[in-house]
DNA sequence: TATTGTTATACTCTATAACTATA
DNA sequence: TATAGTTATAGAGTATAACAATA
């Protein structure tokens, strides 16, 4: 009875599997500690703080909906407005009223934002190819683009936040 | 390792690697906030304490060090005590001396720490072959494994830590 | 009524520094 | 002196709920 050929899915993932999200986390765990020290060290950023601003560089006109930020990045409204208050204290974002709707605040890079992103930018890149690209060869980064890039297409259908909201069991 | 594709370090990445880079960040963000609500809701458990029993589990014995706990998982000792503490308050560990080295804790995996385990596993599998797996080939998977896995062993000998402990710079 | 954003608040987590004790 | 671990403490970040304003 080596295996049914079957409806229950097994409760173990293949060695392959296994191997593959260890090396996965492993990596992610290590890069994200790598980048948020280079981020630290070279403009005081978190990396929040650091992707809200290059979404932002990245934005037509440079600027974006508190909304679309926070569905981005942070994931509830009330962390965004406080990372927002953060950098807009800092002068690196201007918050103002949205013309279109009376509603909306729009995050508005500012010229210095934009020198913080520039002055981040070269080390970040050079971390992330110090740390990650000088191992892979070029076929290595066009098969990890492309099957990374199916699976984030899948998750983002599946989003992790759509399921009820709910309270933690109060504790026994 | 072939080669370096320049003699200076570009300033930018390819457009590979930005994409291969794009849906590393993504798939590794939504992955671990769907993860670490399936751990909240099945276990009660937050990342780090599931990766703690998880390391106890693998281990021989079921128990470890402080110290290897900490390396391997929350990088600095305080920390790993606040969550060894916790963790004991809820029964899932012990912590005692070690007969070896007085120094030494030994923090170890109770019958009910692995029955929480157990109750978690099957979830936090299922979850990695809903979300990354379903849309994998196998290839894919062997890819996945051979890149990273040589990606992180590039890491782990280049220790995001290793550099001198320094201060921000105090605010202007 | 639904949506956008802020505020008040409480809580989790993490790290640094000082400390104790063992090697 | 170096190592293992704890404690005290402070700070960053996050989310929930209540709220105000606009659509």
């Amino acid at each position: 009875m080596p295996q049914t050929p079957t409806d229950q899915p097994p409760t173990e993932l293949t060695p392959a599997q296994l191997e593959a999200y260890f090396a996965f986390t492993e990596v992610s765990s290590l890069l994200r500690h790598a980048v948020e020290k280079q981020l630290r060290d070279a403009g005081d950023l978190s990396y929040v703080q650091f992707q809200l601003l290059a979404r932002l560089g990245d934005a037509p006109g440079g600027w974006r909906r508190m909304t679309d930020l926070a569905d981005g990045v942070v994931y509830s409204r009330s962390g965004l407005t406080y990372q927002a208050q953060l950098l807009e204290q800092r002068g690196l974002v201007t918050r103002s009223p949205s013309p279109d709707d009376e509603r909306s605040t729009v995050v508005a890079l500012t010229d210095e934002g934009r020198a913080v992103l520039a002055t981040v930018f070269p080390g970040h890149i050079d971390a992330l190819r110090r740390l990650l690209f000088s191992t892979l060869s070029s076929d290595d980064v066009d098969d990890l683009a492309r099957i990374l890039g199916g699976a984030a297409s899948h998750l983002r259908a599946n989003p992790p936040r759509s399921a009820a909201p709910r309270r933690r069991a109060p504790r026994a």
